[in-house]
DNA sequence: CTGATTTCAGTACCACTGAGATGG
DNA sequence: CCCATCTCAGTGCTACTGAAATCA
């Protein structure tokens, strides 16, 4: 991957981008080793978390559209990871539930994505990781007061 | 813009991700008020430092692949930003030049990215903003090494 | 022949928009 | 009627892959 020269190289907007992408890239070369990519770690977790949820409830917790979550869910549905069941107490929804095998999927991934986090932040010192993640929050707290 | 909740909100990768996007909702609204986007700015930045250059050079310093290189730059040329001639000493190359309505335009473009700088990093005094780039520049330069 | 350069076509991931159908 | 939920189809940006044509 191109990093870029010049001007570019010191553009805050321009690393924060590529390193984003570095993270990407590992995550996602992490995660194609089981199957999987982004949007089913997100699922998945989100789902460990708050139990079996709608649709609409799950989007929020994995910050994934809901256009995206339809075919997502129909992806590890596919697969045996999640079911969906139409709820009879309000019949515009579904329930999704994790299944064991989802559950046994989920595991593979968390492993795999620890691992990842290791690697993106390699040559930081644990202190300079809390430093990092410090600012990080800081930042994306007042963006999403902004919003 | 939805920032998930749970586990995802401390992940590293995950923070990285969701700043670099506000980074690029911000740099993406900036630019295309003036009708422009990433790779517009990236070419032009780059045809300035570098001065009239080959396709594979400005690839290399924008960082923009060589397949979407071909478009960008057939859209600032129709904008008549930049000029493509073929190289007379070297007849596989063209030549692409920035024209001086194409020097104009990126002083719009820097200002604007100039000012959505400030936006992204308005939570973080001078000095946080310092460890934040040293910290990036730590994590770029490792990862562009192990290429 | 080898290797650099340009071009074209298509894929992947993530985020988003708009419209329709169902149902509370 | 209004609103929430789910589904479908399509768009935009960035990055990338593979293959062909041109020519030093």
């Amino acid at each position: 991957m191109d990093t870029g020269s010049g001007r570019l190289r010191t553009l805050p907007s321009w690393m924060l981008s590529q390193t984003a992408q570095y993270a990407h890239r590992l995550v996602s070369e992490g995660l194609s080793e089981v199957g999987a990519r982004g949007y089913h770690y997100r699922l998945l977790t989100a789902l460990e978390e708050s139990g079996p949820a709608s649709q609409a409830a799950l989007g929020r917790r994995s910050a994934i559209h809901l256009s995206d979550l339809v075919a997502t869910i129909t992806e590890l549905a596919d697969q045996g990871l999640v079911s969906r069941e139409p709820d009879p107490a309000d019949r515009r929804r579904n329930v999704i539930t994790i299944t064991p095998a989802g559950r046994r999927q989920l595991k593979r991934l968390e492993k795999r994505i620890a691992r990842v986090q290791d690697e993106l932040l390699a040559p930081l010192t644990a202190a300079e990781r809390d430093q990092l993640t410090t600012l990080l929050t800081r930042l994306l707290d007042h963006h999403a007061r902004n919003a």
